[in-house]
DNA sequence: CTGAAAGCGCTTACAG
DNA sequence: CTGAAAGCGCTTACAG
């Protein structure tokens, strides 16, 4: 003996339906779903009917019925794996807040960038939860598996910082080497001719990028980058320091260390400390990123703020707005987004010793 | 005109569903569940059949529609609010592996701890997506609405290092005080008698138990817990440094300094060293955490360390199994954790100037 | 040990 | 502008 609840209100207790709200505002749950969807073609008298028996009732679609009755599951994944803390804490934040602005979820995963299975793993989530869209974070987003295992699942998924910028791919990112040379004006504006630069690991994106707008700042001020100052490395703190060894070992000493990213230049800064040099008036240093240690530590580094938030924030509406009709952009191109990154100038930057002020400080105002 | 696919094997392209697998393993879609639930009273051949299919088909069960179906979601809620990025990245990494490892996903929610409608927020959130539990982080495991709404929502939660333990809330934690206990016995026994300490906030949970940790290990050695040696804070890097200013221009300066959070002992430490002493033969920095810039600083930091993975495994264990019979408990009491934490000893610490070695070191064995 | 039927709560084509 | 019907792909009671 089955009881149906079309009678009366509905059971008390449990949570009301579709069903429940179009029989209190005398409609059809098609209608209920229209409103509840912004589809047109509902009398605006209706609509508010329906829309008030949805408050009063606190009637909410559940997620699971709608995704297995429509094309879309309001879920977004992230895909992550070992990144640096502050990566995880701004991409997830920007991310899972947009998300629900847009009544989607945020639902993520750990990967590890080397399983032989990786794209079997990746299949496996995305064939059971089918999300409307991916974020991919670096590594995971330079793994031709991975992305591939999306495709064929028929998966959009968006870059975050990639290494390879690819007209089939979207993209979200920040332009490496533009900040990168505008790290190396400051110090050269600063006063600054031997510039050291500690690169981060051949296979990163970031890497080359960085270096190569290091390369183009010196060029271009006639400045020449010598091999004994560019140092190799790999992003990690000990490598930074190792660095620093080395380059405070030559005969003639830099008087400034751009590192490619932060973690680096604080084991620069470290190292720099315990033989004794003062920073930044014995030697100035630079990182990239403006992890959440390079205010935590004296003096703070100048760096590089990538806008973790707003990029992860960017890559879920270009995952979520396709569906909307709002969008200019009438070719299903996908797209490439360039954010503007912000310049941290702190205390771990100044003129050399014995170069009075800054180079260049006409101001054009 | 509806085409069922019933006939032959399936459409192509489109994923296979349970049917699918039942028309070729040869048996009905009741059994092929049974299989893919782990239910007894299936043979062994029939189980081997249907696996099979399943394999060759790559057959996976669509989550939305288990879930409609059934009692459970397969998800697990993250909730969290600012934390520190440490925090997110550890507690993220071990509730997301360890979802997967049981088939549930994880879905993470950034919320306002402040926000007047949290608890809005929260009810509008578990109605949508229906997790089969949640997972609370500081500060928004001591939050009463939040608590409250999930629970009149139904949906078991568990709390990490929530500020109260209560018997009717799971919990996973470490022994604060203990900890704290631990780091003092260890400045104590490198012969340290004027220890400072830099309390957090009173509105965390962390920050009481910390300095009652401290407290008790200075008064079981006989020590006094002098006034001008304790130092307010707020768990961030300027008010470490404010409080080293202070503790620094006492009349008998301290000769260690343990702070309640690492955060504030970076700040310590940077002050420290501005005013040119060294660490640790000047003074002796003690933190608490394990935050990665406490590996990343000169000298890096003693600090204790919580197993963020580890607890966050647990929570979700805690909130899966009990849908298991294996476990031993068989009244329905929920459970408190605590789990071991670790000392972590670095360089930031040593005997005080003029003290030759470790008072205390007579080992029992 | 196995299965036929009903139902979960929505959206998707249709039809008017 | 509105609705009746079918269906999404599973699990839940049943029944044998």
């Amino acid at each position: 003996m089955v009881i149906k609840n079309t009678a009366v209100s509905s059971r008390a207790g449990a949570a009301p339906t579709i069903v429940d709200v179009a029989e209190q505002a005398g409609v059809s749950i098609k209608t209920v779903s229209r409103v509840l969807n912004h589809e047109p073609g509902v009398q605006e008298k209706t609509r508010e009917r329906v829309l008030k028996v949805v408050a009063d009732l606190k009637y909410r679609p559940k997620l699971s019925a709608r995704s297995l009755a429509g094309a879309r599951s309001f879920l977004i994944g992230l895909l992550y794996y070992d990144p640096s803390a502050a990566f995880v804490a701004g991409v997830q934040k920007g991310a899972a807040l947009r998300c629900r602005e847009a009544g989607y979820h945020l639902v993520v995963e750990s990967l590890h960038n080397d399983a032989l299975d990786i794209d079997q793993q990746v299949e496996r989530m995305v064939s059971a939860l089918r999300p409307d869209g991916m974020i991919l974070t670096p590594p995971l987003c330079d793994n031709a598996k991975v992305i591939k295992a999306l495709s064929d699942a028929q998966t959009p998924c968006v870059l975050m910082s990639p290494r390879v910028v690819s007209p089939d791919e979207r993209s979200v990112r920040i332009d490496d080497v533009h900040a990168a040379e505008e790290v190396t004006n400051l110090l050269i504006s600063l006063g600054h001719q031997r510039i050291a630069f500690v690169q981060g690991p051949a296979d990163q994106a970031a890497s080359g990028l960085r270096y190569e707008g290091f390369e183009r700042a010196m060029l271009a001020h006639g400045l020449s980058v010598e091999a004994e100052l560019v140092q190799a490395g790999d992003f990690t703190f000990p490598s930074g320091v190792a660095a620093a060894h080395q380059l405070l070992s030559r005969r003639v000493k830099p008087t400034a260390v751009f590192a490619a990213n932060d973690d680096m230049a604080l084991g620069v800064l470290a190292a720099a400390q315990r033989l004794g040099l003062s920073v930044p008036t014995d030697l100035s240093i630079a990182g990239f990123d403006d992890s959440p240690a390079a205010n935590l530590v004296w003096p703070p580094l100048t760096t590089v703020c990538q806008p973790m938030e707003a990029m992860a924030r960017t890559a879920v509406e270009m995952l979520i707005l396709p569906n909307r009709v709002d969008n200019e952009t009438s070719d299903s191109a996908p797209q490439q987004r360039v954010l503007p990154y912000q310049l941290q100038v702190r205390n771990s930057t100044c003129a050399p010793r014995g170069h009075a002020a800054p180079a260049i400080k006409s101001k054009k105002a």
